[in-house]
DNA sequence: CTCATGTATATTATCGACAATCTGCCGGCC
DNA sequence: GGCCGGCAGATTGTCGATAATATACATGAG
């Protein structure tokens, strides 16, 4: 295996950029034997960074059988996105809320990169730039839950699409992506949230070819209190 | 110190109990030493164990000078019951579209046992069911990552509410969880959503004494999408 | 041929000892 | 008296070695 020794930057996380950035792939064992004599480190100090990982479900462990880059399945990712959009979506409303023009401008830059890169046809930095994008606005939300959750959602997103290179619609993402940017401009907290969350969820389940369910259907449209308990089987269709 | 043995439950989380279970206070450092030589066990196993409440926020851990149990602020609080509000508010909401009886009288059966314990003038036992019914909820969500978070948020909760004894007004919260479900057996999950969501949150600024900021106050009545987009919609099939 | 059983091997789990580092204190110096 | 540097203690960080345990394979009985 090759140059690793970039992951001995410790505060961010250790092992956790190398299998977020496909260094090491799904379903591939990790020793740690080998990969503590790789780093030069000795074993005590692996181990805890792996708990790390660990509890977010990047790798699985199991007694004197090694640990495993986690594969995703596709439910486990429905569960993944339903979440990072209930998450993304509230952040988004609270950033439109605060209306703070500094991040409005920080926001447009990275709204600009992704223009920039789309224009240059560079599918690698587009997708980056979005990553940051989305990552940037739960970091605006000044709540440190909402981000720490995105992360986590996102890291197993990102171990996901690593197996199935999906194929993205590059105009719809732009140009959904310039909605929520406008929504938050605007002012418009509940669009904002609900825009966040239709793209989330309407890209996720292209993603893993399903049909998006009548359950995240509600959820993704209907309001908040609606006031008006339908005991009707209508939304039973599936 | 008394009794620790019950720490060696290790599946669940080792000292993750002790803290929020209120033997270790905020504020109390926790030497590796002292620990592991009460428990019994090694420095190596202890600091591992160790590993997963400091990155739930539970201790803050500080190099060579012992970790101290975490003591959250008020701003924290804030953050937090936001954050469970979001996660709780859509775990009754995907609850309450399920429509499943045995889900139903599950958590029926836990609402008794509360009503019971208020008849019996219980506090203890009342908040413990009070616990137990909304922890409930979000597993009956079937969605493990809504799960986890309410775990975390709850558990930090917890930990602050041990400084802070509150007074609680527990016909309010009766009447509040007797709401939230009827609105299940409704199957009106709007407005599962919503009872959880001010009932979380209204709690909670009166236990921080704080009036509900606008932000919070909006994020808990407005509709997700009002239907008054000040701008064409732009979202669009992908 | 199939299945149970025992054994070798790979790997994690734990331990005790040592190194690195922070804190607080004490004494000397200005 | 106040400030600076060094010294001692406490505590975490790291290491190499050993114990525990699960897997895979070989072996033999039915």
């Amino acid at each position: 295996m090759g140059d690793l020794s970039f992951l001995l930057n410790r505060p961010p996380s250790l092992t956790e950029a190398a299998i977020v950035s496909g260094h090491f792939k799904s379903g591939q064992r990790v020793i740690e034997n080998e990969l503590s004599e790789m780093l030069g480190i000795s074993r005590a100090p692996l181990r805890e960074a792996l708990r790390a990982p660990a509890k977010e479900g990047l790798v699985e462990v199991r007694r004197s059988r090694g640990a495993i880059v986690a594969s995703p399945t596709a439910d486990d990712i429905e569960h993944l996105v339903v979440f990072r959009a209930l998450v993304e979506g509230a952040a988004a409303r609270f950033v439109a809320f605060r209306r703070d023009r500094k991040v409005l401008k920080r926001l447009g830059g990275i709204f600009a990169a992704i223009e920039d890169a789309h224009r240059h046809n560079d599918g690698q930095t587009f997708l980056q730039h979005v990553w940051d994008f989305h990552g940037s606005l739960c970091a605006e939300s000044q709540n440190p839950f909402l981000l720490q959750s995105w992360n986590i959602a996102g890291n197993l997103t990102r171990l996901y699409m690593h197996r199935a290179v999906p194929t993205i619609n590059f105009e719809a993402v732009l140009a959904n992506n310039r909605a929520i940017l406008r929504a938050l401009e605007n002012e418009s907290p509940a669009e904002a949230e609900s825009l966040v969350r239709s793209l989330i969820l309407r890209l996720a389940y292209q993603l893993i070819e399903r049909e998006i369910p009548a359950s995240i259907q509600e959820y993704v449209t209907r309001p908040l209190a609606s006031g008006a308990p339908r005991k009707k089987s209508s939304a039973r269709k599936a």
